[in-house]
DNA sequence: ACGACTGTACGAGGATCTTCGTACAGTCTC
DNA sequence: GAGACTGTACGAAGATCCTCGTACAGTCGT
């Protein structure tokens, strides 16, 4: 049960699109982003989801070279393939940060107005 | 029969990465990104593709905000919504025209590699 | 008005994605 | 070794996506 892990070259501009154009995964990805020199477990980044439903996500984001799982005892600790990813798609990830912090922006200011309306 | 355009203050992340995560589309907007001044007409973009596949891919492209299709006589003619979705969403469409592009050049290396094997 | 043309709308089939529950493999602690 | 824990593998159900054929609306020429 070794997980497979693609080369830079085999990155594929569809499948880290496709990855990354799903909320949960998108949610996943700002998080690593946010520090991420250090591994998540992958049981300590999202809740209300089954187990196997994230595994499936993994799957996804490491497929497309998003992301690196590295065994670590008993867990497998996340981190994001952020080096590798500039290198081979230079200003994507970046990129995609940067409009998904934005779009978590507008919705909490829509919130603010709808609370400041009530 | 209006088309539904988004303002910009309406384009989702995760619409346009959907949006551009599909081969048939994302090789539409290069092509749009190429000469993004004029306008194509629907049919001439694509060929090989029934033309109600099309009308799909132009919805989703639409409705992410990528593109925008205004009546011009019998056609209607679209355009690459590159000024809008760069205010919203800063670098994003060039970070993957440009990730396109690259893979559009190593698979042509690729081919090269292999027509000059066999 | 009529026929040719461009493109959307609708409905259907098949493929893919998302989610879940359950079962299992490895690891850590006692 | 027994039990708790982390996460994958597998199978299934439901939703969504992709593709197509056909029918229709609007426009241009004659």
């Amino acid at each position: 049960m070794t997980l497979f892990h693609p080369a830079p070259e085999q990155f594929q501009v569809e499948n880290v699109l496709t990855a990354l154009g799903n909320p949960t995964r998108l949610e996943v990805v700002r998080k690593l982003a946010h520090d991420c020199e250090y591994g998540h477990p992958c049981g300590t980044l999202i809740t209300g989801v089954a187990k196997s439903t994230l595994t499936h996500h993994w799957r996804v984001l490491r497929e497309a070279g998003v992301i690196r799982q590295e065994p670590a005892g008993r867990e497998l600790l996340i981190k994001l393939r952020r080096q590798e990813m500039d290198s081979r798609f230079p200003g994507l990830l970046d990129a995609v940060l940067l409009a998904a912090a934005q779009a978590a922006d507008s919705a909490e200011t829509d919130a603010d107005a709808e609370a400041s309306i009530a």
